[in-house]
DNA sequence: GAACATACTGTATACTTAACCACTTATCGA
DNA sequence: TCGATAAGTGGTTAAGTATACAGTATGTTC
């Protein structure tokens, strides 16, 4: 596993703990710099960034309060916070598949950071295995069924056949088409009358193929049905 | 006390408590209104209003998910909630959901002949909770991403609100498909315009709702996915 | 029938917050 | 002495969020 906390990551760590007891819900950065006598907010980012590295929290991107400790029952979670220390750290806290959302520019998918959660599904449930989930972002492959918010469940590979449906990085963008190629030509089409194709000239242009999609998963925690 | 809270007001208490209980955190103006399907956040802040003037939450002034629940035992929370949600019928002792693919006429959907196999996902992936996966025949929700041989998470109930997906029971067939209610006319829309809507009149025919969809997954054990 | 509460839509604004960048200081092991 | 890690300061920006204001519609109460 990680390497323990150290004294200041368990400061920030209580505090969390403690304002979640007290409160109901967890602190701001800002909040956290007051209470630990931060003059900047940065610092407390920094403490939660170690701290979702060694594990023992988990951050919600974009969201206000966003952060999460481990326990699986969050009520639990209240009640060891009232009382102890966190004992064991070393605890895995996610089992299952991540959950992708944003993907940065120019970092790989499967980073840390653009980890949402975890869908709790073996990876074997999909043939081939799944590796991760991706939130599809827009309504482009909408004709088989993908629609915007859906978790793709995708298979990192980059040996993909004609017609199958993959995820692609392009200009650092990531996308989901059905993908063709003749040659040095490959052609990455949408799924919705309203998109064109995407033709690349693999001679000047560079296309990364990060996996193809095995499954689709809609409506986990709280998504709409339609 | 005050007077009891109102179907509505109950409701966004219900996805308040809910909301704690997954995440950790309470609920934005934002997430509740579009959970409850408000399109301005402005019915989400009157509500919390009207739970705050009852005395069942407070609310932290200028705080970002600045919501709390009165009790100190957040368990207290949760049983109220779950009181105030109608009886659920069976909690499934195995793990996973069953999938049920052809549905006999005449029969119980949730009839033991009728599973196929089970999905290793808790039910409380979704929500309002899963009691059992439906194969999806026919492409007639194909239009909101609901395909043939996908299979619907449905949460069984009978208290359907209009606009949801249904499963409902019309002449001894398992159908899905969007409800909407009139007084004593039922209509069953398709989400697909090669489809045309189903007119019940509920004081010549019979019409059963199972349950409500609240989820789908595509792409298990081996089904292709486009 | 006026007064009031509930239950929203729609728009706007200002505050809250997460997240980034650039930079500094100190410690520790190689 | 170098590089890596920890622990910060200070400031910026965009997104997230609470909340006010102006309406509409439908009931219930007196």
């Amino acid at each position: 596993m990680s390497r323990p906390l150290t004294a200041r990551q368990q400061h920030v760590f209580d505090f969390i703990v403690k304002t979640m007891g007290e409160f109901g819900y967890p602190p701001t950065r800002a909040e956290i710099a007051k209470a630990l006598g931060f003059r900047s907010p940065n610092a407390a980012e920094e403490h939660l960034r170690a701290l979702e590295r060694k594990g023992v929290i988990r951050i919600i991107r974009n969201t206000s309060r966003g952060i999460r400790l481990p326990n699986q029952e969050p009520q639990e979670a209240l009640d060891t916070a009232a009382s102890a220390v966190p004992a064991n750290l070393e605890t895995p806290l996610h089992t299952g598949l991540p959950v992708i959302g944003e993907v940065a520019a120019g970092s790989p998918i499967l980073a840390a950071e653009h980890i949402d959660r975890y869908c709790p599904l073996p990876a074997e449930y999909f043939t081939p295995k799944a590796d991760y989930l991706l939130r599809v972002r827009g309504l482009s492959m909408k004709d088989i069924g993908i629609l915007e918010g859906d978790l793709l469940a995708v298979h990192r590979t980059e040996r993909v056949r004609d017609g199958q449906i993959v995820v692609a990085r392009l200009d650092d963008e990531v996308t989901v088409k059905r993908f063709k190629r003749q040659g040095h030509q490959v052609t990455l089409y949408a799924e919705n009358s309203e998109f064109d194709p995407i033709e690349i000239d693999l001679r000047s242009q560079s296309l990364d193929i990060e996996g193809v999609g095995v499954g689709v998963i809609r409506g986990g925690n709280g998504q709409a049905l339609g």
